[in-house]
DNA sequence: GCGAGCCTTGACGTTGACGTAAAGGGCATA
DNA sequence: TATGCCCTTTACGTCAACGTCAAGGCTCGC
């Protein structure tokens, strides 16, 4: 086989989307057991397809928003049949409208909660600042680690 | 009495906050349970506060953005003691910087959902104009549906 | 051929955030 | 005085989302 199989028809084992994405073979497969998941297989063992890769990437996006894996099943389930038996999805519709607006206020309250967040990190701060100065860190620290975040996260976190 | 007994000094029954805030009384006393709130007492009954009425909203936002219980408490509690035996608060500082890079996170997480959402309702609404248009909803139910929404919620539910 | 290291399938344990039922007290209205 | 309705505490149950063994199979390298 020649040196380039690359992007299209890749597969990927369990171990290596656990350590791409942080996760751990246990929750992959609890996925799989909830529907949400439907590798291939190699004899016994787990063969994820690019397909299955993007999956998991909407599946962890979706836990990061808060959403169960229930809800998150249902938007992938939406992503494969596209021409099924579907009359009920009259409902789905609704309920993803419905999920829209718990977002936009999920984004709010985001919002509050980061500026309160931040409200009471100045006053830390400066109470700090007064009585024990040799306490604070610096502020770089947190420049670094913020970019480092910034950088990895949803996509691929740093596969060194 | 006179009938001005408004906004200053009064106070609130378990119950009156339940359905104002659409929680149940187990949950209030579970939060107290949890150092989250300590309403005073009329012989054995709870009698909540302005003060505690605002840390319950407090408390509902940040469950609301994914905060543990543990992790509001902490908030919390740098709003009373201001000047205690505070000498492990820079970890708390520590801590709460990097639960506002976490939001600033999810932030960007919730947006992208959301605009996932609304392409699978595009989907799905163009997906039934053409098999099923019969099933499908008014729209303008959801501008007002969502109009109610930004009314209410956070700030006192619909108290009818 | 055998240990290391990956994988598999059960099956039971855990944690957080409550739900729910039991047993009782306090006050009001019929 | 009885019937509700609200409140209380104590205690056990539940649900999601895994964690954590246990027991076993494949395959590589030596």
């Amino acid at each position: 086989m020649p040196t380039e199989l690359r992007r299209p028809e890749r597969t990927f084992s369990i171990r290596q989307l656990c350590t791409e994405f942080k996760a751990t073979p246990r929750a992959l497969r609890f996925y799989e057991d909830k529907g949400l998941l439907t590798p291939a297989r190699d004899g016994m063992n787990r063969v994820y397809s690019y397909k299955d890769r993007a999956r998991l990437i909407l599946i962890l996006r979706g836990k990061r928003v808060g959403l169960s894996l229930q809800e998150i099943r249902e938007i992938l389930e939406l992503y494969g049949e596209e021409d099924e038996v579907m009359v009920q999805n009259a409902h789905s519709l609704k309920k993803f409208r419905e999920k829209i607006v718990d977002l936009e206020q999920q984004r709010e309250d985001i919002d509050g909660a980061i500026s309160e967040l931040r409200t009471a990190c100045e006053r830390l701060e400066k109470h700090l600042a007064d009585k024990r100065p040799d306490l604070l860190p610096k502020a770089a620290d947190y420049d670094q680690m913020l970019r480092a975040r910034l950088d990895g996260h949803a996509e691929p976190v740093a596969a060194k």
